[in-house]
DNA sequence: TTGAAAGCGCTAACAG
DNA sequence: CTGTTAGCGCTTTCAA
């Protein structure tokens, strides 16, 4: 691979100036059509592709938006892999009945949000960078990204507040499905307190007003935090003062729920239970199963997020939808709004979101 | 916002000269720790974050790796949706009991291909730009990368050979998953056909050597070529011609497995369904259930991809899983190595698959 | 319609 | 240890 050509090689080959070179890429009509073909037939004999930075140095934009995710559970540890090393072990390997694997972590409703993303970015003519926070983030990559996009789609909660601040004064930055911080960035938010506070009202309407249990994550999840108010609210609106509620506290994986499941079994089962996530609910079901206890008879369960397993367990599970596709393409017309008005007011925009009954939470059906 | 600071912002305010301001943040302990720290404050307080195309353009590399992906079908075709306008319906709607959907395409594979290679980029100091093939690949998105990164890693047939020749001129690349076209690219693939062929040997050993019956995708798939390719020839050495072996095709949807395998229930069942993803598979089950069709006593059942639902189907299908998340580490890891080694010769890597039996093709079990 | 030339913000010799 | 300076490859006036 030679030396990569660059507009010079292409103004030599074609008998041009630079300039010239530059109009025909980037405005073709303000050039001679004879000219025009020359430095065409001069680029794709030479395979010239410009330079994205030399580009980006001199209009002052990149064309590159980013979008940065808290890091995955578990992806850090992951051990070193050397696919070149040759020691192989051959081209395949067989299992009995293997499980689904749980340690891909909450994170896969993203997939879904990267996919919005690129293809709201892609409409608008920018190419996408994507990012996920590990390592100190006051010198990860999220401020190497920040140096190479014109505005930068942050996840909740993945980056430190001064972080942020840094960052602003390079580039707009909008706040993706978390609670609003101040209102000094544009924010992207879904409904989830007030799809909670419904889907309260419905599991009260399931159990004749008798209270459910309710299934938390960590402490310090800021999405956790809108789905606890949104219960805790109409809880307290149903006249139940919500320090009779049993709280009880997973991580929000699968086998975090079963172990819960498993103890209720043990010590007596709530009217319901309403988890925070569906992963924990889902494990509560496996529990219920094991124990003979009938869902959604002997209590109502219901999830939160939308995956997809819930409806395919045993029984459906009810849950909370995401928008999460949507999500994506908001977050990036946000940003493009904000590129193209800089000075406009912070923009907040708050999507809607699917409340899925299914059997687990249906006692009528 | 004002004007974002530059190097020689930073470089006034701390009372140095630029290279100084350089040095600090590239090479800190070649400066005296009295300046560095003065260098640092300013830096911290203008809030200064170096540009990345400038950097790009003087160190002739920028920092990033790009990763192609064929399109997500039918994402192109997604409406307009604009959140900013206003109309918006309210938080939250309700619906009954939702199927999950189908439409995210054969793509959800991906999603740990990206994890992989973003874990990869970033453990080697390098940041990931994502791009999704759609529109005419000889002017879109990936020409843009190639313009952007220091290499491409490009997953099969998202881009014809001649584009592939020119990004080659600008850039390393590497193919992913495809058949190798040539020796001309590094190139990173599984073992999709040696494990189609034990797969088949095993579904040969359950029905007593009676042939399967396949279901294909598209016919210009190329992961379907190589499936097809491990099938056949395991079919032929153990003496079954392949011309008698009915091929059902559909297009990788598990509606469209399920529509053949209605029409496999009316006219006659063969003694075993391969299919060549999962999704198809899961499609006949359904239709094997609802017309009291046996799986596996009546009809044994085989699948390929891993996805997750097909764990917790009924009964549980056997499968070959894919090392998704190896297979975006390996082609990150070539990539590195190609850009360290840019006259080696081009590599092949391909890496093993796992086959999962389950109950779908266990008769004995 | 085209060319000459001045940056864009940064890194990396090379001097001092 | 620090400053001066010459590019990196491109876009964009300003003249011709």
């Amino acid at each position: 691979m030679r030396k990569t050509p660059t507009v010079y090689d292409v103004a030599d080959r074609a008998g041009v100036s630079i300039a010239t070179v530059s109009r025909v890429l980037r405005t073709p009509d303000t050039v001679r059509p004879a000219t025009r073909e020359r430095v065409l037939d001069a680029v794709a004999e030479l395979g010239y592709v410009p330079s994205g930075s030399a580009r980006g140095l001199a209009e002052r934009r990149t064309g590159v938006l980013g979008l940065y995710f808290p890091r995955f559970d578990a992806m850090d540890e992951v051990a070193a892999l050397d696919v070149l090393s040759g020691d192989r072990v051959g081209p395949f390997t067989i299992v009995q009945d293997a499980e689904p694997r749980d340690d891909r972590g909450s994170m896969l409703f993203q997939d879904d949000v990267l996919r919005g993303a690129e293809l709201e970015a892609w409409r608008r003519g920018f190419v996408l960078m994507v990012g996920i926070g590990r390592g100190d983030p006051r010198t990860s990559t999220v401020r190497d990204m920040a140096g190479r996009v014109d505005g930068l789609v942050v996840l909740a909660r993945s980056i430190p507040d001064d972080v942020l601040v840094q960052l602003s004064a390079r580039v707009p930055v909008v706040i993706l499905a978390g609670p609003r911080r101040g209102d000094r960035y544009d924010h992207v938010t879904v409904s989830d307190a007030e799809a909670m506070g419904e889907l309260t009202r419905h599991v009260l309407a399931q159990t004749g007003g008798r209270a459910p249990a309710y299934l938390a994550g960590p402490a310090d999840s800021p999405d956790g935090a809108q789905r606890w108010q949104g219960f805790s609210e109409a809880i307290e609106a149903a006249g139940v003062p919500i320090a009779s509620v049993p709280v009880l506290r997973g991580d929000f994986t699968r086998s975090s729920g079963r172990r819960i499941g498993e103890e209720l079994v043990a010590r007596g089962l709530p009217a319901a239970l309403m988890s925070s996530n569906d992963r924990m609910a889902l494990g509560a079901l496996d529990a219920f199963r094991d124990g003979g206890v009938r869902v959604p008879v002997d209590v109502v369960v219901t999830g939160f997020d939308g995956i997809d397993v819930g409806a395919v367990s045993a029984p459906p599970l009810t849950t909370v939808r995401q928008p999460m596709i949507q999500l994506g393409r908001a977050a990036i017309q946000v940003l493009a709004h904000r590129l193209s008005a800089p000075d406009a007011d912070p923009v907040s925009v708050s999507l809607p979101v699917e409340i899925v009954l299914r059997r687990s939470s249906l006692r009528s059906s």
